[in-house]
DNA sequence: TAATATACATACATGAATGTATGTTGTCAA
DNA sequence: TTGACAACATACATTCATGTATGTATATTA
């Protein structure tokens, strides 16, 4: 039975895997233990012995999944380029689309956006989720202030609304979109809508 | 114990009335029948009397609470305005800042944006919500049509984009307020959000 | 190579939630 | 005024999830 460390690893993942496709489909709350185990193809006492309860596994891909999520983003802002505010256009399309087109990262944004509430015993991943966005939300007004100095907004701009404003509305259409795939598709529109945001409505 | 007709509805009401509190403080699938009941100075037997099962209270909620929030939106596009984007700017601006005043409204607007998902059994309450939204996007693309023809937006503005645009704009907002109503408030930045996404981002 | 710790599987005990069945009492209609 | 039904309360059966305790075989280490 005894298996080497690498063996247990993917028996880990393969937990985390499982989880991942079940709170995505069915929600975390109604998701059990025993279900996740079935689907990793071990036994309870497998999930037990890696994980002490559905939030540590809840976090644990809380940290591997949502947070290179977020990274995305601020990689995308670390490049140079003459025009900053070109350059977030294109990293938000790029993300909507993605969205669309990556399986996986629909399944994880599915599972955090809208399978999964911070009530209750997952509070304290409310903390921690919080801590990640401010984070985000400080390199997203730093991107802003640089824009400013490169001339591309101008100098009375106020660079945190449009943080919280971009974030809300790149949340929007991500959780609108996964809500009802259907409804509209990110390949076609994803452009124009982030154009629309940053002051093109008039001219569209 | 036997009640008339008005004590039972008395008694319903207070039954959705704890519902609501527990679901939105606890998370709809955490919450019990027996907890409802309890909140509620029920029996469970009195909420299965009312009620076959959680699903239902939930979409007896849906219904009398989420739908009249849509009816809000309308109603103010309602009336006579010689600029119709001003005057949907307003509504939003209201919206939102109300989302901050009204305790009930916060409640509720918590409860559908953060505290449930429609997976599983509740798959069935989706399909009449996604039904209700298409309503409410319609109503609002009628009401870009109008605006064209006032001439306050060009003529070949995309109404259907600038729906699905306005719509993610403002549930981004509302949730990411909701989830941490720290983070910003909502009357000192609610009119500068709204603005920005018709159009002012360059002239903030 | 014996001892120990690891990586699980199995078994058990408990509690909570659900649904239903069956009581109980007051109300209203005939 | 009495019977039937409405509006519950109470009781019961069952399922499910959790947590823990214990077993077990195999790497690993001394």
């Amino acid at each position: 039975m005894r298996k080497t460390k690498e063996d247990a690893d993917i028996t880990k993942q393969s937990i985390l895997d499982a989880a991942v496709r079940l709170f995505s489909e069915h929600g975390v709350a109604k998701t059990s233990l025993q279900k996740i185990a079935q689907a990793a193809n071990v036994t309870r006492g497998a999930v037990y012995w890696h994980f002490s309860s559905k939030q540590e596994i809840f976090e644990a891909l809380h940290d591997q999944l949502h947070a290179p999520f977020i990274q995305m983003i601020t990689d995308g802002l670390e490049a140079v380029s003459p025009n900053a505010i070109e350059q977030l256009q294109n990293v938000c399309t790029e993300l909507l689309i993605d969205l669309e087109q990556n399986k996986t990262k629909k399944k994880i944004a599915t599972l955090f956006l809208l399978r999964c509430d911070y009530s209750d015993e997952f509070a304290q991943s409310k903390d921690r989720y919080n801590e990640k966005k401010k984070q985000k939300h400080v390199t997203l007004s730093r991107y802003f202030d640089k824009a400013i100095k490169q001339g591309v907004l101008p100098e009375n701009t106020d660079s945190m609304l449009l943080t919280i404003g971009i974030s809300a509305y790149l949340r929007g259409i991500a959780v609108e979109y996964l809500e009802d795939p259907d409804a509209f598709s990110m390949q076609a529109n994803a452009a124009k809508l982030v154009g629309m945001y940053f002051g093109k409505l008039q001219t569209i």
